[in-house]
DNA sequence: AAATATTCCAACCGCATTCTA
DNA sequence: CTAGAATGCGGTTGGAATATT
């Protein structure tokens, strides 16, 4: 047993709203105001529709003042902030945004604000600061940590490393019609007030996959916002899960086919755990965007637990 | 130029809350 | 006080517009 629905379904029309439709109802409501009831004001109004939907298309669109168009950065930043500290709550984040409605706020959040937060990472703790050292869970710690409003800017111009200063290893290859080109690698030597995400994309062609050792945390997301389609491999001895104990952790992010590229690379950089690392990546089927997590516990033992390597959206 | 994929947003849907008889 | 109606809200979707192949 569903609701009764609000009106009869079929006797009303749906789908948009033609110019006239849109002028019976602004008359009506300039003339009359709404009467305090949406449900008999259509029948009132001429129109064939039903009270919900006149609703929505005056609250939305016809009623006046209302603002369309281009957000601007202060509404950017009160979007953020209230999101960040608050949630989907739309109706209360429209409040606090002068001709914008609930329903505008939220398409364009989830057009626009996220993405573009998701590259300033604005989502992230503050960067600044490491981790706890007791977390043992970072995603539980990212999602439950303070609000971001504690930021000086809403939206930081660029990631930085937090106190951590580990020598990064970048490779990649070029991917043409011919196929993956041969591996090239970069050695960067990132320092605490580099910006990571800078030297990254600098360094990144733009359609290879990336893969990259040592780093942490942020060089994580920076590494899978600036890789091509989200092909990324990082090897770290700092994962996003095992900060806690420091077990050193190896992230990957592969696609179907890599397995040789990252022999190769181990093999040339002599990693630790070599031979277990390969025998797991050739054991393990792995499928495009699959994302693995191999940890070497205190007996050197090599694990793998496959799991998404944390993205916020 | 055509086909296909992606983006965008107005509108819909159904649940939750508030109102009112 | 209570039940049913009305309204508010946020998630989801259809399809037009735009971009890409």
């Amino acid at each position: 047993m569903g609701r009764a629905p609000c009106c009869d379904k079929a006797s009303v029309k749906r789908g948009p709203w033609s110019p006239e439709e849109d002028q019976k109802l602004k008359d009506y409501i300039e003339k009359h105001g709404t009467g305090g009831n949406w449900i008999a004001l259509p029948q009132k109004a001429g129109l064939r529709r039903c009270g919900k939907s006149c609703r929505l298309r005056w609250l939305n669109y016809l009623r006046p003042n209302i603002k369309h168009g281009e957000f601007s950065d202060d509404e950017d930043r009160i979007i953020c902030t209230l999101f960040a500290n608050i949630g989907s709550r739309w109706s209360i984040i429209a409040g606090q945004l002068p001709g914008r409605t609930d329903n505008d706020i939220k398409n364009y959040w989830n057009t626009k604000l996220k993405k573009k937060l998701l590259m300033s990472s604005l989502m992230l703790p503050n960067p600044f600061v490491r981790p706890p050292n007791n977390i043992n869970n970072y995603q539980q710690y990212l999602f439950s940590s303070p609000s971001p409003s504690s930021y000086s800017s809403p939206l930081p111009p660029t990631l930085r490393l937090c106190d951590n200063n580990y020598p990064t290893l970048g490779a990649s290859r070029s991917f043409t019609s011919e196929g993956f080109s041969n591996i090239s690698t970069t050695l960067f030597n990132i320092q605490p007030q580099d910006q990571v995400l800078g030297s990254m994309q600098n360094y990144q062609e733009k359609e290879s996959p990336l893969i990259m050792f040592g780093g942490a945390g942020d060089d994580q997301q920076a590494a899978s916002s600036s890789s091509y389609d989200e092909q990324f491999m990082m090897f770290s001895n700092c994962g996003m899960n095992s900060i806690a104990d420091e077990q050193k952790q190896v992230n990957l992010g592969v696609s179907s086919g890599d397995h040789e590229i990252v022999s190769n690379v181990l093999d040339q950089y002599n990693m630790s755990c070599v031979e277990e690392i390969k025998q797991l990546i050739s054991t393990n089927n792995l499928s495009c965007n699959s994302n693995l997590s191999f940890f070497v516990d205190e007996n050197k033992t090599v694990r793998s637990e496959e799991e998404k390597v944390l993205m916020y959206y």
